[in-house]
DNA sequence: ACCACTATTGCCACTTAGGGCTATGTACGC
DNA sequence: GCGTACATAGCCCTAAGTGGCAATAGTGGT
């Protein structure tokens, strides 16, 4: 598809750690962008695009924390690694729980803050990956009609034709036009990929 | 089946501690256990029982860190929260990148414990009636034959019949044969019920 | 040697699923 | 009103899966 270059976005307000994790992110070839308040990263749609996020907690306007609720809450799924001066550990704890991958107290050495920085881009490379398959998936499940997302919520536990056909009242033909739509709209040849391809999507939407 | 009650295990070298934890728990019910250091609580089976475990970080012998590590490394699955005193931030950022579940400060206000405690006992809850389905389900897995094996993964994709026979360089029968003990094994009535129980344990497998 | 388990295959009858073709009825938007 | 999308359903025929009955064969253990 598209091999987007990952970025590694920095939300931090002072300007002297921005510059110098742009020259250090830089050095080692990762493209980075800096924002001086977690509002200027809101109204980017950086969240959207590859990358992770390096961000400071304590800052004027909305805090890092509450940005990374904003995040959460918008669905974003871009890894973000805290870094703070002045956290304490519930604040730690607290950012974990929601998510975060990882929480870096300043001042660092530089070779962790490039570990998790490379661990974060790796971790967002599966998730957008996850995310696309998840994408294509839904795609062609919208694409079906009501009556045959029934016919395939039945199929997918198993149910014969006729069985269909008589919870939903209607003839064995009709419930085969509807089941030969389905495979044909979810591009699946066998009743077995179509079922997987359902628990791809059900099962990974539980975890976490 | 059996529904043994849930047990917080406390492992803590102060006895005062222990005594003040154990009393608070019981006196909402809770039955409580206690340990006085990481080796006494591995001796013990208690990690396979229902219940959570909370867990001091500095300790003579057994640090609370490396007891979680060991019970990762045995695949246990029962939640662990930290309470300590000597906690940094690193500290309590490993725990939780360890799948600790929460991570609490002395001194703490009794109610914030108690609502740990009983988040921990819902997770694992959820954990235990994971793991016996997951349990159920591997135990008719290895019940297969590796023929009947070979079979169930090559429905699971899909194949029909004619094909696994050429495949396997059988004859149509044969598949025919095992395809019926690997869903009388399984004990399923459908191949959409089986693909489920093999991605039930597939998906959950990759998950975290 | 005998038994248990597995793998193998054939025959037959019955049930299901799938594809092609055609056709009716309804709802919606232009 | 007309075209489109959707649901409905019949007929015919082929392909695939299921279940019962019977039989051969190799492997491993008692």
């Amino acid at each position: 598809m598209k091999a987007k270059p990952p970025t590694v976005f920095i939300v931090d307000d002072e300007e002297a750690l921005r510059t110098s994790l742009r020259i250090l992110l830089e050095s080692i070839g990762i493209r980075v962008m800096t924002f001086d308040s977690a509002r200027e990263f809101l109204v980017d749609d950086s969240m959207l695009q590859p990358g992770c996020l390096l961000l400071d907690i304590r800052m004027p306007g909305m805090s890092g924390i509450e940005l990374q609720h904003q995040l959460n809450m918008q669905g974003a799924i871009i890894p973000v690694v805290f870094i703070t001066g002045h956290g304490d550990i519930p604040m730690a704890v607290e950012a974990m729980k929601h998510g975060a991958l990882d929480f870096l107290q300043k001042p660092f050495r530089t070779q962790d803050l490039v570990d998790r920085v490379q661990r974060a881009l790796a971790k967002d490379a599966e998730n957008h990956a996850a995310l696309a398959q998840h994408t294509q998936i839904r795609a062609r499940l919208v694409s079906l009609t009501s009556r045959e997302r029934e016919v395939l919520n039945m199929m997918a536990h198993g149910k014969p034709n006729k069985i269909m056909a008589a919870d939903l009242g209607i003839s064995q033909r009709t419930v085969e036009v509807h089941r030969a739509r389905v495979m044909e709209k979810l591009e699946v040849s066998s009743l077995a990929q179509a079922v997987r391809m359902l628990m791809n999507l059900g099962a990974e939407a539980e975890s976490r």
